[in-house]
DNA sequence: CCGTTTCACTGATACGGTTCAGTGAACCGC
DNA sequence: GCGGTTCACTGAACCGTATCAGTGAAACGG
């Protein structure tokens, strides 16, 4: 059975004031200090504390920011979700993560609730910036986008991947390898996602040899579409379009008895904090995890709060070697 | 300028209907199979959802289950997140993630804001399962603890961790180790938690030679603790209370230019999909991820779902051999 | 001393649903 | 043909807060 709450006409009733004076009071707005010190005490008696629910009903808003997460099986996408979420607190938020588990009508299924829970704010990691539906959600929340761009975003958190893939790609030629295969996730609605696009034009100005692949989400589907790639002709290195995937890589050359970077190189993308852990440390293209998360958190916040100015932060990533790519000498 | 949404009233001007009987009609009850079908038809025409919130305020329920996890830095409690997160998703709830940081306190804030927000039950990996307010929580809301019990939850899945601590420590003494360093997670309010009562008690049984560390959340925490462990009088095993904290024993050691298991044996406690990348692959004690998340997302079900009955899951592991734990033959 | 501001607070209404206690009509059995 | 159910629906109250348009008193200016 449980007590029930305080509600602030009890509060008022306790101190002889009207409900829309404590609620006044409770926030400091419009009354005098003496009253307010009454209502506080009498509120600390009580127990009292606003129902979020009622406050939200009432007010349109909750100090909540909604966190959505293309995949979250994505390791990158979990460190992601725990920094923004812990950036948030300081700022006396809370976040709402949510996963869309690679699939874009879910995606969109989940904007939508989030938005009717009244977030105060939403951080997109999309698996379809190019859905429809997003213009329209914009107007009628701030958003954030990171990765791709998103049109009518109150904000962007953008990676620069045509630098990352010229990193990561004449990295891989500078180190003498001309057959690459790339892996890159799956999820995304759009065929030709910029990225995409990125490698097919900077393999054509390198003279590469390129094949593209797709893998599911997860440890698992990265395993199983790597074994299928290294079974087949093997290329003498993966390029793989997220560090999660990569780790994949490292258990299919496990499985089929290959040696990293010997019998085939391996780069990341993301810099996840476990792919320096890995033997050999995975060599990847480094986007500063932490950058973006405070960038996000900056943006959002800043839209929250009534901020009307667009912001696009535009990323750059590094070059971190380490030691899955190999020097072919032929 | 948000268009403003259709609301019940208009649903029910439309249909010349009450917005009682729209209500209703929307649910599947005690109306007319005819009218339902009108009612769809002039909904789905007007473009109207019920609103979440207003739903919460009237009703009482959300849909939601709330997941409060300790320490999301902790890769295992990510994985199980994700894992109930999906899970819940088949059942037509959400998950609402939050994460305490290891601080209790906190945890004991998101616990009352997640019941002020209503969720339908609360899924706890409690870092403070000891604390008061638990006991006044689980009477506005049904509590389902995974891991330590909590008194006067609606269900627990609780680990054995008498029998995980048995696994370890005799397949470390089995292989000749006598000096063993213990590496826990700090956060904990209670100087004895269950699994450290233990580790003294089997660590005695067996004549092992036991000194026992905090180590800060997160992989650098953990890192920093090995760092130091590793540099004093050196253990020939290290026993770690997650698998995440053994990476941080792997980062020291490379740092330190030290072996694993050469220089160094270490076990983990998780079996997390990363353990069995590393090389060498780390020898550790299966929780059976999968089996925990399906337990603890029955539980919660059931308990929102107005089940009455307490139940308790008691989860046993397996010992999971891989590399990086040697035999010593002095 | 009077008209205007300012201040601290009140009453009523809005938010958008759910739910409870009816209510009239149709249906039932006898 | 009549009392009793059942059925489909309605009207009103309610959930707990925020907010807007007052209101009376005090302060102020001239």
């Amino acid at each position: 059975m449980p007590r029930k709450r305080a509600t602030i006409r009890e509060v008022a009733q306790a101190t002889g004031l009207s409900p829309a004076a404590v609620s006044y009071a409770l926030r400091g707005l419009q009354v005098s200090e003496e009253t307010m010190e009454r209502v506080r005490a009498a509120a600390a008696e009580l127990g009292y504390e606003a129902d979020p629910i009622a406050r939200a009903l009432a007010s349109g808003r909750t100090g909540m920011i909604g966190l959505l997460c293309g995949s979250l099986e994505d390791l990158w996408q979990q460190a992601l979700a725990v920094g923004i979420s812990r950036s948030l607190r300081e700022k006396d938020r809370y976040a709402l993560i949510l996963d869309a588990v690679g699939d874009p009508a879910r995606e969109r299924a989940l904007a939508q609730q989030l938005r009717d829970q009244r977030v105060d704010g939403l951080i997109v990691q999309s698996i379809d910036p190019a859905a429809a539906f997003w213009s329209e959600l914009c107007e009628s929340v701030p958003v954030v986008a990171i990765g791709d761009s998103i049109a009518g975003t109150a904000g962007e958190v953008v990676f620069d991947n045509r630098r990352g893939v010229t990193l990561a790609l004449e990295h891989l030629r500078a180190s003498g390898h001309r057959r690459i295969s790339v892996l890159t996730s799956t999820g995304a609605s759009t065929p030709d996602r910029p990225a995409d696009v990125h490698v097919t034009a900077e393999a054509d100005r390198l003279g590469l040899d390129i094949e593209v692949a797709t893998a599911p989400h997860g440890l698992a589907g990265a395993t199983a579409a790597a074994r299928e790639l290294l079974t087949r002709e093997r290329p003498s290195a993966v390029f793989c379009f997220a560090d999660s995937i990569a780790y994949g890589v490292y258990a299919a050359a496990q499985e089929l008895g290959l040696a990293v970077p010997d019998d085939v190189s391996v780069m990341g993308y993301d810099d996840h904090p476990m792919s320096g852990l890995l033997t050999p440390g995975l060599t990847t293209v480094d986007w500063d995890i932490d950058g973006i998360v405070r960038a996000a958190v900056r943006l959002i916040s800043a839209a929250a709060d009534g901020g009307t100015r667009r912001r696009r932060v535009m990323q750059t990533p590094t070059l971190r070697e380490r030691g899955s790519v190999t020097r072919l000498t032929s």
